[in-house]
DNA sequence: CTTGATTTACGTTTCAGTCAAGTAATCTAA
DNA sequence: TTAGATTACTTGACTGAAACGTAAATCAAG
């Protein structure tokens, strides 16, 4: 038997085996490149020497630059999203509460780039819309649940006013990564502290 | 003399004079196809065929792809900045003026496209970033001026509270319409009014 | 020595940018 | 009125570079 600590393994597949830190190196080129270059200026070969790696080795493991990207989007998201603790709420005020829960979600937190990331992904709307998908599905909605999550908390707690318009809340703190971007380049580091100091009175329980 | 009736007219030169039709035609392809294609993946033929012009034509004209995105940007943003009448602020209820000039700040106003540009811009950030320079310079710093201008003016008239952080509000309330996008793919048609209607309480002189 | 992973080398496509030849529009001078 | 000069535009083709995708050769592990 050829079976491992677990029982139920496969028995290994005849042949030389994959290396094992090439999908890592590989994933991690695509985000970086994807980020740096945009979709359709990143190309395999720059991927495969960022990674080490020769091109059809790439070939042989995802069929094309699209799968490859959705691939890489994917394990990224996920990775990030399963990264991020719980906020504890109890003992810390309202408002820094709110802010700490800002503060996680911005795009700086992942991939330094990540706002010329976001660009490629939203510029490739039309011609790849899966990068969208897997963007909205991995990255933004899990992190605006988080948020609307902790105004809910807080609002049950009668931290918060009663009639609050949660989603409309959450989508101006968020947004205010990108119009921070937009007009200024750079994100600041105390964004998310004066967005929600200036958006405090509408949401305060008075 | 051939001077026309402006005087100081310049002689006309020598020689077929240009199709006055042409620059439009191709300034106006050159955004649709960046909105569509992006940057990158836009060609010189698609743009020529699409305003119906040979290829030569444009390079007569443009030196390249990128002078010819740069006029092309250029040109849509001071067009559309010079199509934007002053607001009037009196006899209206202050909530509905910001109403108003928010609205008047969406991406949706000019290009039906513009998130799919705007992620084009933002995407060649690393790669060409004179398109985001003209970008903030001609779309995004004109809006932002108008809205906080528009803020300022309200806070003198003591329709708005004393000690806001007027840069910020605005921040806020243009980055609405990111968010709103990334999340779901559109801008809703409603969303400026449930923005302001939102933010208002954390705004308006008690 | 068989199998599959990896690499080196190759063919194809696409596109930017250029060029030459022919046609069209406008001005000037005879 | 007409002939020439000058510039704009079109058509068609060409070059070189970039990048995709593949086929043949080589390499590790049983």
């Amino acid at each position: 038997m050829t079976e491992g600590v677990e029982g139920t393994r496969q028995a290994r597949p005849p042949g030389r085996p994959r290396d094992p830190g090439i999908e890592d190196m590989v994933m991690r080129a695509v985000i970086g490149r994807l980020a740096v270059d945009g979709y359709s200026r990143m190309t395999i070969a720059d991927i495969a020497a960022d990674a080490g790696v020769s091109r059809p080795t790439i070939y042989r493991r995802w069929p094309g630059k699209r799968d490859l990207v959705i691939a890489a989007l994917d394990l990224s998201f996920r990775r990030e999203q399963a990264s991020l603790p719980p906020l504890d709420l109890d003992g810390v005020p309202a408002i820094d509460a709110v802010k700490a829960e800002l503060r996680r979600l911005s795009p700086n937190n992942g991939e330094r780039r990540a706002v010329g990331l976001i660009g490629s992904v939203l510029a490739e709307d039309t011609h790849t819309p899966e990068l969208i998908h897997i963007f909205r599905e991995h990255a933004i909605e899990p992190r605006m649940r988080r948020l609307m999550e902790t105004l809910q908390e807080l609002q049950w707690r009668r931290r918060l006013r009663s009639d609050l318009d949660i989603d409309q809340i959450s989508t101006l703190l968020y947004g205010c990564y990108f119009a921070d971007y937009i007009r200024t380049g750079e994100i600041h580091a105390d964004l998310a502290d004066r967005a929600v100091d200036a958006l405090w009175p509408a949401i305060s329980a008075e």
